[in-house]
DNA sequence: ACATACCTGACTAAAATGGTCAAGTTTAGA
DNA sequence: TCTAAACTTGACCATTTTAGTCAGGTATGT
């Protein structure tokens, strides 16, 4: 299972450009300063989340990042996914059309991995920028 | 966030040796060989279990290892602890006595991580050997 | 005594992580 | 029009983690 400071650096990110400026785009220097996150890094993960339409770019002098839908509509799921955070538990070894590591059957671990991966998605799935945005309002950072 | 093949690997031996013999001890051999895991990776596994009281082992010929507890008292939580396979969120870096990242205050996602890891342990921890036992009991391996 | 099985620790190849670096393209504003 | 700010792309890389292997033990039932 992966779920490491990419995932984390998006959701931060994001709540800082949800959080500094609505109207206009806000560009990645200022998050990489404010957020402490290296800028070319942040090209990468912004990369990512534009191809996955959760945000929208303006080139240019002044241009920038903007949240190209409403907070509460972006799910920690939606970010997750776009950064290749999958919330992916160990897979058994597919072998063709056999069950699990070349056996007839599913391994015992098999429906357990399963469940939780739905488990943890449907976590993800209720919480939104929204709710960290609500969550943090007194902070400054 | 670690999740690895360790952790699978453990729970899939201590459903192995629960289901194979529950009052004569089981060899790693034997589990290496019907859950197709590498002997001395099992023994690494096998010791960290033994170490935090999962497992009993009987040294010499006919040795091998026995549950020390029911299968519904050890909960998942239990075996993943035991083999490091910590489940455990990405940390900021904690900077002395200052909040994330040097600054003054909590990131925004300190709070996230905390109620993953809580909502995740909880899973964990209703989860017990006995819970996979009865939903495999219809299996071979 | 000897085979079986546990026990321990060092070592390692491969993959993932967390970035950096270089070389662009686009566009607002002077 | 020129230029600097800002997005864009892709290659590259050091470090760490993972998933083991290897080599040597030690203990004990028969």
């Amino acid at each position: 299972m992966k779920l490491t400071s990419k995932g984390r650096y998006a959701v931060m990110a994001l709540v800082d450009l949800a959080r500094f400026d609505t109207v206009n785009p806000v560009s990645l220097r200022d998050i990489s300063l404010r957020q402490g996150i290296s800028l070319d890094y942040l090209e990468q993960i912004f990369s990512k989340l534009k191809k996955n339409q959760i945000v929208k770019s303006t080139r240019g002098t002044q241009g920038g990042y903007v949240l190209s839908k409403k907070p509460d509509e972006i799910k920690l799921t939606n970010i997750f996914n776009a950064v290749d955070e999958k919330v992916k538990t160990v897979q058994c070894k597919k072998e063709s059309k056999k069950g699990c590591n070349g056996k007839a059957t599913k391994c015992v671990t098999h429906n357990l991995w399963d469940e939780l991966e739905t488990h943890i998605n449907s976590f993800f799935e209720k919480k939104s920028l929204e709710d960290l945005l609500k969550n943090n309002s007194e902070r400054i950072n």
